[in-house]
DNA sequence: GATATAACGTACCGACCGGTGCGGATATCG
DNA sequence: CGATATCCGCACCGGTCGGTACGTTATATC
């Protein structure tokens, strides 16, 4: 039960900008990765002195915790959304692919995610639990998707809907830490095609790869 | 011009085990990846002083270097040497998986280099340049794996040389990544049946899963 | 023996890390 | 005006990092 805004209290009014922080946090860890990024550099980033982000937090993993939480209303869950769409699935399978490799993005490249998985050792266990959870939620709905592929016959019924989903999940993450990596995008965009190939081999279509 | 070991010169012998150091250095930076391992803990696990292996290479980046060098001829040159076999495309595709798959294994399981790759903060100049160089000469034989491919009819040749080659490693590159990360052998390999149907489907036929 | 040479490792350096003790600043309440 | 409650950030903690200064030790040469 947090008070109201209009609700001031006894002592000294809240100055820390908590949602300024997380939005810098973010971006931060999400454009440079969770190695190399202190939570001093974060403070230093955010303008924020270091015992204020614990009070607001309670530390490193308090933070990172907050940040996926973050990532995931603001990002995965709208990514989530488009996988519900009825159109169909090489059609928004070409959409996602092509989103992810145009060159030009509002946000950083690459997957927060995919991020703070190649670096468990930084994770606390928070962290790591939310991650594990939004790992689990996102291959769940690659499941659900493929199986409505399935039941329109665009996908063949022999590839277990497991293995498709986690390979989806593979596929995606890869092609994220890949763009991250500054790769070249008609390349990866042409390994996309070939990875997907075996998937979607009853309507195969590839398209034209312009960006 | 190093001396040969009958020589001995003025001083004080050396006792300094070289080949050893590097062994363990480069099994730990392999297991263990290049992040939160220490130049301290790579000399208390080789039971080396600090000054002693700075003597010898110089510092992180030099020890990393060779560690590079070492992974080079002891475990990519061997791989090289499969992909110039004569044998079908698609089998050796096949024994490769198996073998990236497999349970027990002699040495760590996923890839020192992509482990380096990940990590490129922790990377002096050296070790990166020789990084980006053992990269290139793993794509070109990959390259020239599916030219011979290609003139045998076993790929279809309108897919782009470089294209297939970087999908190549971008594939392993996952699959052994995945692998040392603990996934189940069996689900990446049902992966990489998927993600390896476009090239092969020309003579397409996927066999046991066994292991 | 004395001397020159070369490799040895203890014990230190400054930088940075995540985390915190604590006194000062700013508000409301009486 | 205190008194009280709350939030603020300076300055510090112990620990680890990569790197090194320097006195010690073991050999060959004289």
């Amino acid at each position: 039960m947090k008070r109201s805004g209009d609700k001031r209290g006894r002592g000294r009014p809240k100055t820390f900008d908590r949602s300024r922080v997380l939005d810098v946090a973010m971006d931060s860890y999400w454009r440079d990765g969770v190695d190399g990024l202190s939570l001093n550099e974060i403070c230093r980033r955010s303008g924020v002195s270091k015992p204020g982000l614990y009070r607001e937090f309670g530390g490193e993993d308090g933070l990172m915790d907050a940040v996926l939480e973050q990532y995931a209303g603001a990002v995965l869950e709208p990514l989530t959304r488009l996988l519900e769409s009825d159109r169909p699935f090489g059609q928004v399978l070409a959409d996602l692919i092509a989103s992810m490799t145009q060159a030009e993005r509002s946000q950083p490249a690459g997957c927060l995610l995919a991020k703070m998985r190649g670096s468990p050792s930084r994770l606390g266990p928070a962290t790591r639990a939310r991650l594990d959870a939004l790992r689990a939620g996102a291959v769940a709905a690659y499941a659900a998707w493929v199986g409505r592929g399935k039941a329109r016959g665009e996908i063949a019924p022999d590839i277990p809907t497991d293995v498709a989903a986690a390979f989806l999940d593979t596929q995606f993450t890869t092609l994220l830490v890949q763009m991250a990596a500054g790769e070249d995008p008609a390349l990866l965009r042409g390994q996309a095609r070939l990875a997907f190939m075996g998937l979607t081999a009853a309507s195969a279509d590839g398209g034209s790869d312009r960006g």
